[in-house]
DNA sequence: ACTATATTTAACAATTAGGTTAAATGTTAA
DNA sequence: TTAACATTTAACCTAATTGTTAAATATAGT
């Protein structure tokens, strides 16, 4: 959990890729599939990587499976980032 | 370069760390090494990866190589994440 | 129960990543 | 130039990642 398994599956294209994807609708994981050129079982894989992240949800509906996409995890990112520009050098919020 | 680059060098806690470091002062290898149990060679090639993906300049002073923390490539994933969280759902900036 | 479809899991191969030690490079000072 | 120190690079090893195909699981329809 936390910031090193989001920053982990974000490290990999296809997984970002899969996250646009879903940013604009909801997907099956057959229709997530179709979008690249790797196999099912490839795609799969990508996909429990980012529910372990958190940063997608699923929920079976009979033969289908569909996957639907998690921001609140990246916050965590956004964090980090900040911290570590440390806008405490230009007096914003001290 | 790009997005890529960056993030695969954030998904590493040893480099997280290393920019956390950098943040409060620039150090020279030797310094971060101290901070780290695994051996010079090791952090030399994290910080190798690190100036790769441009988050982090060095400047040989002498006998030194000093390192000092480069947040301008974050901006980039601010923008990635920024982006995929899809502000446009609730009116800033249309 | 059988078949077809959707998806995941297992087993394996190839590549990448991170660690170690030893050698190489660069710099300073005697 | 030699010695000492700081750092990187090379060679090597092991573990993790990513992809493939084949088998397993889950659901729906006949």
């Amino acid at each position: 959990m936390g910031l090193q398994n989001t920053l982990k599956a974000l490290s990999d294209p296809i997984r970002r890729e899969i996250l646009s994807l879903l940013k604009h609708k909801t997907m099956s994981a057959g229709e997530i599939v179709d979008h690249f050129s790797v196999t099912g079982a490839s795609i799969s894989r990508h996909l429990s990587i980012l529910k372990e992240a958190d940063l997608i949800r699923d929920t079976r509906e009979g033969k289908y499976i569909y996957y639907e996409l998690n921001t609140s995890v990246l916050e965590e990112i956004m964090l980090w980032i900040t911290e570590l520009k440390g806008e405490d050098g230009h007096d914003k919020n001290l």
